[in-house]
DNA sequence: GTCTATACGCTGATAGAC
DNA sequence: GTCTATCAGCGTATAGAC
């Protein structure tokens, strides 16, 4: 599986300049707005070899679609791997995904900035993928072993991994200039120990945290 | 500004009818996967009136996102008004637009899970729209005035609108099936408290709470 | 102001040569 | 397997009647 991520052999072979003439063309200007003539052309290959390959522009995407959702499960497998508590699999996550968004900029865009049910009906949403499964199974196992606050397993995961998605998209816009990198230690912060200052919660602890739902 | 949050008037009018219409199956199906004519039918009008009052179908999805996005901006305005603190505020936000996503679907979706830049080319892209600025802002000065930790603006407001939209999305995809407001109190737990537990932080601060960076 | 009928361009897709 | 030439359908937009 060199395509995308990996380097291509060499010479490259015709599906991967396709796959990937296809990913910067559908980033760029949106599945849509892209005809299979442009990605013929980009790609320098013949409309009836993308035919021929893929079916089509769909297939196409389709296949963008399901070869970087694979990598992206095996990134977390990795991931997982390497650490056996929620926080540190999460930290990791975000490390892993801050670091690809500057490195890898429309793989990311394309998991991250596509709606892809617009186009791809028939795949399941991007949330019921199986890294993403992974990522929410994640939090809800430190939850249930009590590494992580006892919350709504849908609450966590949004919030972690919400957060960390905004960023990104903050980031591919160009709203953030900044490499990514540079807001891991803050957000990281922000998400384990919260966002009301420790000053104020102290002086007026029922002011700023108002919630009253018992804790475990 | 009697449209779409609002009842009309009765005769509804006709730009009103087509503009609900319009956002009906953006939202359903996509912009791209909407002809004008799906328009000119659902709104039981004909297409000489489309491009008589919007200039065609470009212009009737501009004018909904505009008009949406002043919608929205009063709401935050009536949040400001209401509230002078920043934790009050950005619970305010996120109570109201929990209830929009579930008594007003469409008008949300069309917010938080479209992807305008595809279609809307020469529209600022959403998080420079004035009520994401305000939200911006409210965290901003939040931050300024210790009422929240010391952090990058970016993250903070990452981390709390992030959540809320991630949580919206889910919902509006129907992964989420219960009402949001269910999750209220849980988001807001995680929000100002951080996701990692008490009981984890007491017994190995060092280990659930690595980040080193001081804070103010 | 509203509607109907029509035209034009583009895009996805195919057939068949090499 | 790869390419070129061509087709058929759709979707936007307009012109002109009422």
């Amino acid at each position: 599986m060199p395509y995308l991520t990996q380097a291509c052999p060499d010479p490259e072979p015709l599906d991967c300049r396709i796959l990937t003439a296809a990913l910067d063309l559908f980033v760029e200007q949106g599945y849509h707005n892209v005809s299979v003539h442009e990605i013929q052309k980009r790609a320098d290959v013949s409309i009836g070899s993308i035919y021929k390959h893929f079916g089509g522009k769909e297939g196409v995407a389709d296949a963008l679609y399901t070869h970087i959702l694979g990598e992206l499960d095996q990134l977390i497998d990795g991931i997982m791997d390497r650490h056996d508590n929620a926080a540190d699999r999460c930290q990791a996550i975000i490390e892993s995904l801050f670091q690809h968004t500057e490195t890898h900029r429309n793989i990311i865009a394309y998991i991250f900035h596509t709606k892809h049910a617009d186009f791809l009906p028939q795949q399941a949403h991007i949330c019921e993928s199986s890294p993403f499964l992974k990522m929410r199974a994640i939090v809800e196992q430190g939850i249930q072993r009590g590494e992580l606050r006892q919350t709504a397993p849908w609450v966590a995961t949004a919030c972690i991994f919400g957060g960390m998605a905004r960023l990104i998209q903050l980031r591919l816009d160009g709203s953030i200039t900044a490499p990514l990198m540079q807001y891991r230690n803050d957000m990281l912060d922000v998400l384990w120990n919260g966002m009301v200052s420790d000053k104020l919660a102290q002086e007026i602890p029922e002011r700023s945290r108002p919630v009253t739902k018992a804790r475990s």
